[in-house]
DNA sequence: TCAAAAGTGTTTTTTTTACACCCATGC
DNA sequence: GCATGGGTGTAAAAAAAACACTTTTGA
């Protein structure tokens, strides 16, 4: 009412990260835009929040369409809003709110439904050469998603709803890039409380040589915060 | 343009969560409402970002014309966003970007320039009672701000440019709400790299009584990570 | 039998914790 | 002198790190 002449009005989008490990690298997807601004050029899935839709659903609306990444073991959390007045070309101001995703689904996803097209890309290829303000928002993304792995629970969400020790030190690996140590990798995660859970099968190892491996299942949701943090250090 | 008709557009506030520590208790900053909704509530500072404001500059602002706190001192950081459709009653969206502020300026304060009352409150006694969803950006802002003192160097943004090991320590405590064995406290955070820095002055101690304590400088920004973390524990 | 990956043992080093004790000041 | 808070010493306990070694499989 009185409201709509006194103060601007905004648009509010949402974009977001996601993320996967892919042949031991930590991956983005991208999507390549159809439209001015920016046509042809790589940037974050994301998109308009619609009218009485809920900010976090807007951002699954966007996965799902962009990308045909289903809610399934997706873990998806605010990362924090970018609003410079300029960092959008057209002649309105566009506020985002950007999300932070990881999902264990790097497969299957390569296929939108929307005419763009989704694709995984080695974090360190696109950083730097993303549309608009994404640049920015990804590198938050690593950060965020480095020091989360830290204190959260977050690193099982790349894996499978049943993962080895090897594999979830996979994830470690990449997103933080340095070597863990097996041995004290394996102590250490089997010991953090609330965590980890065996189911009693075992694995055939990576290369197919090998040890089986132990199979675990994840105890807890994704962001919340562990007992004892898993620091990152090469163990 | 043709997005105008598009897209939903959006008001834009920020609310500002302004922690202190007074009488050895972590407390807030509220202003009482002086118009509907909720008004005569106590409700967090805040209000509509501007026409091409930076979302930052517009905590800032809020700040200033609600509390008369400038930004001497002060550590303010985003927040979180808050987006619900129905957070606000009025019958048009309003999107919240909530940022987390620390001052040592507790003291001069009261006085705002607006006509509403701004006041310090302890934040166990405010914390359930706020207008709109105000208590829940609350939450967040306590629990990010005890986070925050873990592992960056946010605690010294809670004191005067100069303070004593006694008066920080009394800031992890009342942050965190427990009891810390003062000589682990001096060890640790003497050792903590780029933090603290002795001015080779002393200070009376407290009471009056005691032996002067050697007053610090902070070194480095207030949200930068410490390389090793101050752990939350009674030491 | 050999290579490779899983997992355990063991020792060293570092950090944390608890708490005794000394230091410097006001009353 | 003595109470009070600042600051150091120290020893026990716990955690982290480095790395040798055993286990279990496929080739």
């Amino acid at each position: 009412m009185e409201y709509r002449s006194e103060f601007p009005v905004f648009y509010l989008t949402v974009d977001v990260v996601v993320f996967a490990v892919l042949d031991g690298a930590l991956a983005v997807l991208v999507v390549r835009r159809g439209e001015d601004p920016y046509a042809g050029r790589w940037a974050l899935p994301g998109g308009f929040v619609g009218d009485g839709e809920e900010l976090l659903d807007a951002a699954r609306r966007e996965l799902v369409e962009e990308t045909g990444i289903v809610g399934d073991g997706l873990a998806l959390e605010q990362l924090k809003t970018f609003g410079a007045p300029d960092r959008d070309r057209r002649p309105h101001r566009v506020v985002s709110v950007a999300y932070l995703a990881v999902t264990p689904h790097a497969e299957a996803t390569t296929a939108g439904t929307d005419a763009e097209e989704a694709v995984w890309r080695p974090v360190d290829e696109v950083a730097g050469t993303l549309a608009f303000d994404h640049d920015e928002i990804l590198a938050t993304a690593r950060e965020r998603v480095a020091s989360k792995l830290e204190y959260t629970r977050l690193g099982r969400s790349f894996l499978p709803p049943e993962f080895t020790l090897a594999q979830l030190r996979g994830v470690y690996e990449a997103v933080w890039g340095l070597d863990i140590d097996p041995g004290n990798f394996q102590r250490k995660l089997r010991s953090a409380r609330d965590f980890l859970e065996s189911t009693g099968a075992s694995a055939k190892p990576a290369g197919g040589r090998g040890r089986p491996a132990e199979v675990f299942r994840p105890i807890g949701e994704p962001f919340d915060k562990l007992a004892t943090p898993i620091f990152r250090s090469a163990m």
